[in-house]
DNA sequence: TTCATGCTGTGAACCTGAAG
DNA sequence: CTTCAGGTTCACAGCATGAA
């Protein structure tokens, strides 16, 4: 662990990679434009490939998956881009999106991401659990805990990833296809765990799984102790306990897991870059760093519809929220699924990294 | 078209174990 | 000892599907 780096940044992606990368994708997009047809459907996959090659000929010491990983990223930043100034592209022409890379998009009813939360009815609900209710199991009978395994960092993010590609709420292609060391019910609810962490981000005190980020390394153990204790940077690391105390502004936790989660859509593309960073409540979830990927979450702003930053845990599910409703405005989400969905097939190797 | 059934997601309660 | 985090389970609601 380079002791420069935030933990949270984890320092695999610099700035520079990523404007290499652009570069490299814009230059080959462009040139590929001139020889592959619209609608070349076996053209458009060879295209994408051959990026991916150039990319991966570019970054030999990156891991294939990563650097298809980062081209998706960077093409609907791109895309995003182009949505929101509705004028051009900002780094060149790109159209890896709008003809779904040339390929139809297998099962368009994916987009039903559902992520407004209260969009189902709970009343009713509420007042279902009794006061008085029986113990659930007599004490000499409590079934067996024998499935309790704790979440490993591994698991967590491949439920990250499943999170990004197919959204909230569709568990069991998550656990299908994703985690498949879990059933599509723990990944419910450690979805379930994984929301309610994330809004009462200000009030964390211990450390949490659900505190790694999908491009998060991993500084620490699966739990407290002082196995992770020694990687504390110095000046905006981790404490001892993971998090800051509120009111301590010298330790900055890693809490960027929604954000990568829904970088596309919760950054904003062209701020990216900045040394703005996004916070919830007195906690700093997107590290102000130089050196910060723009991908990564970790220096754009959250940015919802109107342009408005988080300053509070409401707020920031509130600009959550507006930006779930911007992404499904504007088919960013469905966009970002056929991405992945494409690459899934064009590049074999993407399903077995994952 | 309507109804029954099964599947799945959601929110909450409850439990265990570890950290504070 | 208290608090907190994580995991399981349950009740309910919504949706899809098939039969009548």
């Amino acid at each position: 662990m380079a002791a420069q780096v935030a933990p949270m940044i984890n320092g695999e992606w610099c700035p520079s990679d990523i404007a290499v990368m652009k570069s490299l994708i814009v230059k080959h997009n462009n040139m590929n434009n001139t020889i592959i047809g619209a609608g070349d459907n076996d053209g458009m996959n060879s295209k994408h490939q051959d990026i991916v090659d150039v990319l991966q000929a570019r970054f030999p010491m990156k891991e294939k998956h990563q650097v298809i990983d980062m081209y998706v990223d960077i093409v609907v930043e791109m895309m995003q881009c182009q949505e929101k100034s509705g004028t051009g592209p900002m780094m060149g022409g790109i159209d890896l999106v709008n003809d779904n890379f040339g390929m139809p998009v297998e099962d368009p009813s994916m987009n039903n991401m559902d992520m407004i939360p209260g969009a189902r009815t709970t009343e009713g609900k509420r007042a279902r659990k009794t006061v008085g209710k029986p113990p659930r199991w007599p004490l000499a009978a409590q079934p067996e805990r024998h499935n309790t395994r704790f979440w490993s960092t591994e698991e967590h993010k491949l439920f990250l990833r499943g999170l990004r590609v197919y959204g909230r709420g569709d568990w069991k292609n998550i656990s299908r296809h994703f985690v498949k060391t879990r059933t599509s019910v723990q990944v419910s609810s450690h979805a379930q765990k994984y929301f309610r962490r994330l809004e009462s981000a200000a009030a964390r005190q211990r450390y949490s799984i659900n505190d790694v980020g999908l491009y998060d390394a991993e500084p620490w153990m699966a739990r407290n102790s002082a196995g992770w204790e020694p990687l504390a940077l110095a000046g905006g690391g981790y404490n001892a306990n993971g998090y800051v105390t509120r009111g301590q502004a010298s330790t900055q936790p890693a809490m960027n897991n929604l954000a990568q989660v829904w970088s596309p859509v919760l950054y904003n593309g062209s701020q990216a870059n900045t040394s703005q960073a996004a916070w919830i409540g007195d906690q700093q979830i997107g590290h102000a760093e130089a050196a910060t990927p723009a991908m990564e979450g970790t220096s754009g702003n959250f940015v919802s519809g109107d342009q408005q930053e988080a300053s509070t845990p409401q707020q920031w599910m509130n600009n959550m929220q507006r930006s779930t409703q911007l992404k499904n405005d504007e088919d960013l989400g469905e966009a970002q699924e056929s991405l992945f969905r494409v690459f899934a097939r064009v590049i074999p190797e993407f399903e077995a990294c994952i």
